[in-house]
DNA sequence: ATAATAGTTAAGCATTTACTTGACTATTAT
DNA sequence: ATAATAGTCAAGTAAATGCTTAACTATTAT
């Protein structure tokens, strides 16, 4: 596996799904082969591999066969990627009010 | 428009289009109306305004129509439910990681 | 009043998506 | 050796997605 660079495309289209949100939470809580990943997801071990495929590519998660069993855990690197580009536009957004004084921009607040 | 709670499967589905980042990138920089928006995105109008109603369903965007303009503008609690998401992934990562000591779950990281 | 602007809505379309099934390989257990 | 386990791969499919065009409404400008 090529140790894939993140990008913020398939970041966010990965995380754009609920089944592969919920896989990132359950190996945010430790590693976990994929037949295990598989077993409260009502999808098909096939399902879950596939989902694990967009989820390496993207950089969230990271895998390694060891055996016949697949290991599973979260690359950081690859929420870091997300949660960064959510502060910039946060930030950005921040800056901007503190220009424009609370008022002229914000008419029927309420 | 009924002040749409905010809603984190519907706040990354629309963060997993590459347009509709786009579309939050600009109005984090400041309000704009929907014909503006369009103008760098090479879509039509209508794509866009599609993209607006995603968007605003998910709340991520507030937009209001004075006369026959509509304004759009970044409604900040969208973008911190993701960041929260994020946040609370990462830092289940990182007590786990404090838990068994660096060692014993990084074997060959070069 | 006419025309131009800004947006809305519905229908249709090509592509992508998330899944399934079924056949297959590789490893571990009996 | 046989069977069970863990995963992989290729087709196929129904539904969702992102877009377009075209007809429409409402507002503003001439």
């Amino acid at each position: 596996m090529p140790r894939l660079k993140v990008n913020i495309d398939r970041v966010f289209h990965a995380l754009g799904d609920p089944t592969r949100r919920a896989i990132v939470e359950r190996l945010s809580e430790g590693a976990m082969s994929a037949s295990r990943l598989a077993v409260p997801l009502d999808i098909t071990v096939a399902a879950v591999v596939q989902h694990l495929q967009i989820l390496e590519k993207s950089g969230l998660v990271r895998t390694t066969k060891v055996g016949r069993v697949r290991t599973c855990r979260i690359e950081p690197a690859g929420l870091s990627v997300a949660e960064r580009w959510i502060g910039e536009r946060r930030s950005m957004w921040e800056r901007r009010f503190d220009r424009l004084g609370d008022l002229l921009e914000e008419p029927d607040e309420g």
